[in-house]
RNA sequence: GCCCCAGUAGCUCAGGGGAUAGAGCGACCGCCUCCUAAGCGGUAGGCCGCAGGUUCGAAUCCUGCCUGGGGCACCA
């Protein structure tokens, strides 16, 4: 089979852009060697992908950017250049189209031996080198253990975890963190909450603090404690909560968190404790010591200010407290110290909700006066969620009544569901999670769309197992129909999608992509059966069709599955 | 007051200098003697918030304004 390829050395989807723009120029090149065309400074024109298949795979408006320097119109520029395109194996001869493109299409060759690179790429199908093994980090969800996960929450997992995918298929040496916020003043209220919790359960009648957590599951922390422990955390009445009834109550909350996203699908690489920034030879005392040392700190009305203002920022920010409390900020600028300097990422990701946004210059700023470079630290905000149950708006609070937890929407909705709506928006953009809707776990929902792909695709070799028909020698050759051509182009795609997603931190690249590659697939699989035609079936009499086509299937599953997988979803083989 | 995000089909949202502006859902019309119809094909539905500007070309970039959300703590 080597042999019917070895015309097409460039056959690679990953760099096909590259090779066809080299192409162009040469022709750029050609055209004003043959006088067709005026000697003027090109401007920079990279290839397009069409929005209408049926203006080909790839576009160059070059001549539309030339026609000024010119002087000339966009279409006899176009005309020129295309003449002067050198015939390449990989493409169709060029046309163009007004007012002035230059259209390029792949050859069915080029497109069937895609094919070959998908399959013998397996499960590592359109990875890319663009990390070069950097050390990169995703940190995300970093909710407050003093509460149970919540809808909005879960928008930060899928987001942060498919994000930290996304970098590892593109080469990145990826690390999943989760910042357990054990250490500040909700942590105290937590603790006062739950001591109260706790003294009512032995009959004491102690109200919670009046910015305390009134939620239910607190109620069950304390009777858990008791349950387990008895009496042993009750000091007498009137005296302040022993220490270690809050550590024993964050553990618990962390470990509940732990396991939601585990329900979830987000495993962690690390869960690293704000406290530990406060151990000797933590991160705090260091990264304290060099901010003095490089006169960013000033000691003013009983605390200790960052002067950022300095720096570029609105004001200062405090950091040390009157009363001796380092600030969150204070946390945050050790923690991303320790990021930065300490473990040596060079990119960092924190993917945080739209309320901390006021948060995101001040600790850039801090990032560039510690050592580290601010560009490489990329703050991502997801607008919270706004929850829509029968017809009515829910806002999300951990302090207000109603709290749909992320536990609830497992439950309701499966986790592959909530997964893919969460990823379906841009993060930036508010979204509504109508939860009666995904709760109806229909049709509706494009979630099973494109999971149902999958198990068709699946199910078809199964078909063919049966048979005894094996995909192992079949001549993609064989196929030229459009719906053929259409889904290997949809393929070819994910790596483009990936890289996308690596250097734009946008994942909803990713469903999107995910639908059309399905919709390419369905449209092929439907093509086949519903004609009268029986040699158009996958599975046909023609025994090396079927296994050409059966090709295409295995192929086309390993694509979607590669997708399915980096969002964190299952790949069913049935359904 | 200042800063950030958003305003695109009935609804939820993609697209973010290029070719007739897209998807899902909803509505309407077709398609299973079946390799899963959880599917496919088609129709209807848009001054891309408003007004200027830049450009050969603007939903996209710039300016101003309107509307919604978020932020501007010795909270996190």
């Amino acid at each position: 089979m080597a042999t019917l390829y070895s015309e097409c050395p460039m056959a690679n989807a990953r760099d096909i852009r590259q090779h066809l723009e080299s192409l162009v120029n040469a022709a750029v090149r050609d055209a004003v060697a043959a006088g067709d065309l005026p000697d003027v400074a090109l401007p920079e024109a990279p290839l397009e992908r069409p929005k209408d298949a049926a203006n080909g795979d790839f576009a160059s408006t070059l001549p539309l950017r030339l026609a000024r320097a010119a002087m000339k119109p966009p279409l006899e520029i176009a005309r020129a250049i295309a003449a002067h395109v050198p015939a390449d194996p990989s493409i169709d001869p060029p046309t163009v189209a007004p007012p002035g493109f230059i259209n390029l299409r792949l050859s069915a060759a080029f497109l069937q031996r895609q094919i070959e690179e998908v399959i013998a790429s397996g499960a590592s199908y359109a990875d890319l080198a663009l990390g070069r093994g950097k050390k990169a980090q995703v940190e995300f969800v970093s909710a407050n253990p003093t509460g149970p996960l919540h809808v909005g929450n879960g928008r930060g997992a899928a987001i942060g975890d498919a994000l930290a995918s996304a970098l590892a298929a593109a080469g990145y040496d990826v690390e999943r963190e989760y910042y357990v916020n054990d250490a500040g003043t909700q942590t105290d209220t937590f603790s006062d909450t739950l001591y109260a919790r706790y003294q009512q359960l032995f009959g004491r009648d102690v109200p919670i603090p009046a910015d305390g957590y009134p939620g239910e599951y607190m109620v069950e922390l304390a009777g858990e404690i008791k349950r387990e422990a008895g009496d042993t955390y009750l000091s007498p009445p009137g005296e302040a909560a022993p220490a270690a009834l809050g550590q024993l109550g964050i553990r618990l909350m962390v470990d509940r968190i732990r396991e939601t996203l585990g329900a979830f699908g987000v495993h962690y690489d690390q869960w690293y404790n704000e406290k530990s920034l406060y151990d000797a030879g933590g991160a705090f005392q260091e990264v304290m010591a060099l901010l003095r040392e490089r006169g960013h700190l000033a000691d003013r009305e009983g605390a200790t200010w960052f002067t950022s203002s300095e720096l570029g920022e609105d004001k200062d920010n405090v950091v040390i407290r009157s009363d001796g409390r380092p600030t969150y900020y204070a946390s945050d600028i050790a923690y991303h110290y320790d990021k930065f300097v300490r473990r040596g990422f060079s990119l960092v990701i924190d993917v945080w909700g739209a309320d901390h946004h006021g948060h995101v210059s001040r600790l850039k700023t801090a990032t560039g006066a510690i050592g580290g470079n601010p560009e490489n630290l990329q703050v991502l905000l997801y607008q919270l969620v706004v929850l829509k149950r029968g017809g009515e708006v829910v806002r999300l609070s951990k302090r207000g009544g109603e709290i749909i937890t992320l536990d609830e929407l497992i439950e309701e909705v499966g986790k592959d569901a909530a997964r893919f709506f969460f990823l379906l928006r841009s993060p930036g953009a508010q979204m509504e999670f109508d939860l009666d809707l995904a709760v109806k776990q229909s049709s509706e929902n494009p979630v099973f769309y494109v999971q149902y792909a999958h198990a068709r695709l699946a199910s078809m070799l199964e078909r063919a197992r049966e048979q005894r028909l094996s995909a192992e020698d079949g001549d993609v050759s064989r196929l030229t129909q459009p719906q053929e051509l259409a889904l290997i182009r949809e393929m070819m795609r994910l790596s483009d999608v990936i890289e996308t997603v690596a250097t734009t931190f946008e994942p909803q690249h990713l469903p999107h992509y995910a639908m059309s590659l399905a919709t390419a697939f369905h449209a092929f699989n439907d093509a086949f059966k519903q004609q009268s035609d029986p040699s158009l079936k996958v599975i046909t009499e023609d025994e090396a069709l079927t296994k050409a086509r059966l090709r295409l299937v295995l192929a086309a599953k390993i694509a979607l599955a590669r997708v399915l997988g980096i969002m964190g979803m299952t790949a069913p083989d049935r359904m």
